[in-house]
This record gives structure tokens, sequence and C-alpha cells, in this order.
DNA sequence: TAAACTATACTCAAATTGAGCATAAAAGCG
DNA sequence: CGCTTTTATGCTCAATTTGAGTATAGTTTA
């Protein structure tokens, strides 16, 4: 076999929060310089076209940084205003692209995550925005965990604990499976753990790109394939709108590094707009956390950390008494913010 | 210019702690596949032939993954038995390499931080263990706050504040300092931000880096080099060893992501024996952190986590009373593990 | 006018954190 | 041997942080 060598991409995780909905950017097609994604495989029909997030080839004659050629070709492209940005990760895995399986050069692509106000995404009409959470499901505990994390994810891991080969292994998947989805009363969940949850999940044979990855290395590979279990497979299409390539797991790194973030940086702001209420705020905050806050103790710590500062005007759009609008202190909490947002754990009960 | 394209390559900061002496693995030439860095016009007669970090290029014939790479020619040629392996960050910023400067490829490099406990480097000759705090020396307070952040370091950025261009500036370079430095009261030192000490000093003019990076550069484009500040120089070669291409940045990353890992996941235990005492991981953990720790504080931490289990048998081999010998509870705190090792701040009192 | 909803001020107990005191057990040294 | 030095280990205490309420106020909508 030749040595196809490697290519060097961008792969873009944009997000923004529209009231109280989390939204990321997804194309429908692959963009042109990697057009058509190669026929997996596909076990399931939904997988043949399905979502990526935007890519671009990294040109070091036009891009003095990584970040700014992404910053580039994203704004060129979707007319975006990108305002916080931060590299998330190399992926470089084989396999990622399923060009490779026929010959084609190693996919290596870096992740960018971006934080942008929502607004009408403008050039290419591929492009769109979706919940995030709707390809990542049990991410999202605001309305108290989903169901289908008892229904499907439960059972799933249940079994995979069951398959392991001998005690010890057996006790492992037990214990990551409790740490993970905070199963086990004594270990909250831990809503910053996503990319843990998912690769369990695949790992486990319970998403579905599990299956779709076997089945496509074992094809070129000109292995006969081995049948998945229908119930598997049927668990497995509940769990979550499915991406291309490894483009979840992406998503699933993206995510748990916005809420790490938060913590300690001031990031939601660049989410919001210049002036909102407290509770808009909040609202944001919730959705990137995946969970409900207190109201009392969530100004509390944003008073304590200086973050914000009121305008002195009102809203009144909304149903209730007016709140105060405010907007964020630049400079001062820019530099400082040695205080975030901080992040309680999901308790087991809730 | 034609189009040079870009290389991929693997860097790997591979850290040990010896007793008390933290250690990160060096070499004096490039590694064979990118030998004899092109001369940088280098300011400093030291800089020219600087230590790297190992650095391999990736190649995806041989490598499943990045991380299986970085692995197995680590191991291939230093014999080192790598423990806890993360990948840290993609750098691909312009004239990265010098060689760029006269048209050759983008170097872009997957930088990796490494585990491992100290052993001798077998395989080429030309690897050795370093001080890491030789590189950072202001990253070290264990001892207090070493002399030369008041000697050189505080009158370079009161200089670079002083040359601010308007008021603004120059307020938000006082913030920046005063939070990366931790000379405010209120604002205490963070141990985990040294990439951002380091890249505040980069942008100040502050280290020999940003000279030598700049004289190349212009070199490069035919401009008639600035003469440096000959007293900006000298205070500059005082800040500690130079690294070649920007080694010292990713040093400096690398410094930053464990000491920031220290607090959630148990990753001391990579670098220490089998059966420590708690003195002995103490000492460890006060490495990495570069700074102090309270014992007693520091074992009920210990122990309120489930960290370590005692093994009965006792250590004699100290100056007073023997400590008892413990071992890392593999298995539960390997997965459970919410609980790491909390760093305090570093009070700008002391 | 009541119900529903949102804003905002306070309180309180539990848990965590930073710092110290006290005592125990060894080695080294006169 | 007795004294100093050094390290180990058990325990206390106050300050702070965190999670969860209670109480009350100001608006919109049925």
């Amino acid at each position: 076999m030749n040595n196809p060598g490697t290519v060097t991409g961008l792969t873009a995780v944009i997000l923004a929060v529209t009231e109280e909905t989390p939204r990321v950017l997804v194309v429908r097609r692959m963009s042109h310089d990697l057009a058509t994604p190669a026929q997996l495989g596909s076990v399931d029909p939904d997988v043949d076209s399905p979502d990526t997030f935007p890519f671009g080839p990294f040109d070091p004659v036009r891009h003095r940084t990584l970040e700014s050629g992404l910053r580039q070709w994203v704004e060129e492209q979707t007319g975006l205003d990108l305002r916080y940005v931060e590299q998330l990760y190399t992926f470089g895995n084989e396999f990622r692209d399923p060009r490779e399986l026929h010959g084609g050069p190693r996919l290596v692509s870096v992740g960018y995550l971006a934080l942008t106000r929502e607004s009408p995404v403008a050039g290419t009409g591929d492009a769109e925005w979706r919940d995030w959470y709707s390809f990542l499901p049990w991410e999202d505990m605001r309305e108290g965990s989903p169901k289908l994390i008892e229904t499907v994810i439960r059972p799933a891991l249940r079994t995979w604990i069951d398959q392991a080969a001998d005690r010890a292994t057996r006790e492992q998947r037990e214990e990551r499976v409790s740490v993970c989805f905070g199963f086990d009363a004594a270990a909250p969940r831990d809503p910053v753990r996503t990319l843990e949850r998912y690769e369990l999940l695949y790992e486990a044979d319970a998403v579905i790109e599990t299956h779709r990855d076997r089945l496509a290395i074992q094809r070129a590979r000109g292995v006969t394939p081995t049948e998945p279990d229908p119930r598997a497979l049927e668990s497995a299409r509940l769990l979550g709108a499915p991406m291309a390539l490894d483009n979840r797991r992406i998503l699933a790194t993206a995510l748990g590094r916005i809420r790490g973030k938060l913590a300690y940086r001031p990031v939601v702001f660049d989410l919001l707009p210049t002036e909102f209420t407290l509770f808009q705020l909040q609202r944001v905050v919730e959705a990137l956390a995946g969970k409900r806050l207190h109201k009392q103790n969530f100004r509390r710590m944003l008073m304590a950390g200086d973050l914000v500062e009121p305008t002195g005007r009102m809203d009144s759009s909304g149903r209730g008494r007016p709140a105060e609008l405010y907007r964020f202190r630049r400079g001062v909490a820019q530099e400082r913010a040695i205080v975030g947002v901080t992040l309680p754990s999901i308790s087991a009960a809730e």
C-alpha cells in the first residue's frame, strides 16, 4: 500500500443560544473541498447524509495561525461574527474519514470551539442551526433526567456490564458507568464529563456510530460483516441524531470544554447581547450546563464576582415584574475573571 | 512563492519527578527527520544550539492514532515507559520553524504531555533530563517568590506598562500583569495560569524569544533589523534557559495543564513508584504545583478522597520517625476520581 | 381582583478550606 | 543516657463557600 500521507484541516463547532435553546451550526453536505462523504457501509439509512460540522482545509500560505485560518473561512462562508474561539483537540484516528479505507489520506483535523450570538446564517445555504442536545440528548438535565436514560441507556449499559469476560472487567465497567452517569448516589453526575459519557456509550455499542464504524471497517477489509444484534441497533437509533465521521465525539468534546470553562472564565457573555437581564443570563448558563440553577444563589455569585453591572434600564417585555438590564463588566472581569460561573454537580436523586 | 504545504509532527513533553526535582526530557539536537535547526538570526550565542523537546513526524501508515504514534516512537527512541499521556495543543503558528522563512513548509505540531517514572534514558545519547523550572524559573514558588520576579520581571513589565500608547491600554496592561503574577493582593496568583504568564512576558519583550523571533523575521524579509535595547536583552537573558522554536511556550502549556489536572484526576501517581510515603507524594505534588502545601491538610484531603491505602510496611530510610508506605488505590479511584489534589492559589503576601 | 409569574433581599445549616496546636516516634550527638 | 532535630500523625477551630430555603415586592394576564 502506498503512503497517502495526511491532510490537515480545521473543524468548527460553532455554538449559540437563542432564548433557552442551545444551538450548533451543522452543514448537510460536506464542504466542497472534501465533498461527497464516501459511502460508509451505512447501518442506518438516516446515516447516509448525516450532518457534519463546517470543515475546511488549512492553508498555511493564507493563514498565519490555525485560529486565524478558522476565523477567516468561517466568517467568509457563513457571515457569522465569531467571538470567543478556542482550540479543542486534534483528531487523527485511523478511519476518521471512511475514504481512508479505500486508500485515501489520513484526515487530521484540528477542532475549534467558537461562540457567537445567533444570527441567520448567510452564504452557502446548506448550513443550519440545530439544538445541540438533539445529538446528545442524555446531556440535557434541565427538565430532570431525560426518560431515555432509564429506558435506553441504562439497559444498554447493563447488557455491556453483563458481557464482561471476567469479574475484574465487570467491576471496572460497573464503576465506570456509575461514575459517568451518576447512577450511584455517592458519586453525583459531573456535567463536564460529556466526552467520557459519549466514549462509554461508544465502547458499549450503545450508539449507532459503533455499529457503523465496525461495519465499514469489516467491509473495507473484506471480512464478512458480523450481523449486529437487532435490539442493540434499535436501541442505538434512539440515542440522539447521528452525525458523520466522529463529529458527535467532537461535539461532546466541545460541550465538556465549554462547561468546564464556564467555571473560571466569563465566556457566557459571548453568547449574549450587550444588555441582558440576570434571568436571561441564567437561562443561557443553564442551556450550557444542561441543568437548572438556583436563582438566588446564581445572582449572589455574579455579584460576588463583580462580573456584571446594572445599566439602569429595565426590561418590561417579560411576563412578570420587569427586570433590570445588566451589562458585562469588560476590562476588569475580562482579565481578572478568576471567577466564572460555578456549576454544581447533578445529584443522582433528581 | 510556491505552496510548500504543511508537515504534521508530534512533540512530546515528558515529565518525571526525582525526589524533589521536577524534570523534563530535552534533546540537544533536533531529531534526524528535522535535523539542523536553521540558523536563527540568533540574538544570543546560547541560543545557537538550544534544547528542544523530542519531536517526530506523524506517519499515518504506521500509527492508528496520534497518541499511539507518539507512544511508539518515544518508547523506541528513549526506552522510557510512558504512563499517562494526554494531548496538549496543536501548534501551527507561522514561522514556528524558522526554515519557513526560507520557503520551508509550515510545521504543524501536535503537542503531547507524558508522565513517566524517571529512569536513565536509553537509546540515542542526546536526550537528557533537565529541571523544568530552569526554563520557567518564575513558576517555582516553593522557596517563596523567586528573587528574579522582583529584580527582573517586575521592572520589565513596569517598562512595558509605561510604553502603553494610551490610558486604556495602560490600564489593561496593569490589570493583566497584576492578575498573572498576583502583584495585587486582591488577586492571588493562580498556579495554573502558566501559559498566560509566559505569553505576557513574550508580548512584553521580556523573554529572549521575542527578540530572537523578531530579528529572524526581519532578516528573512530583508528588513534592516531594529537594534534591541541592550538593557532589555540583558534582562531577558536572566529569565531562564532558552529553548528552540516555541518550545518554552509548549512547556508552559504542559505545566499549566498538569497543574490543572491535578485537581480532578489522580495523575500524580504516574510519577511515583508503586509504594510511597505520604510525604514523598506531597513533595511530588509540590514540585508540580510549584508551591508548598500544608502537610496535615494534604493528608486529610487524600484520606477524604480515598485515593490511597496503607500497605502496612514502613519506610525507615528517612531521618525522622518512619512513615508508613501507601499505595494508590487503582480501580476505585481510577474511575471515581472526581477528587484529585486541590491546589490553593498563592497569596501575594508570601 | 385574583392568580401567575418574576425580581430581589435575607437567613441558615452543612461542607470545605486554611491554619494552627499537640503528641508520637525515630535518628544523631554531646 | 538525655537532649535536639526531624518527621509522622491526630485533632481543633474559625473563616469562607455552597446549597437550599423563606419572605416580600412589582407586573402582567385571566
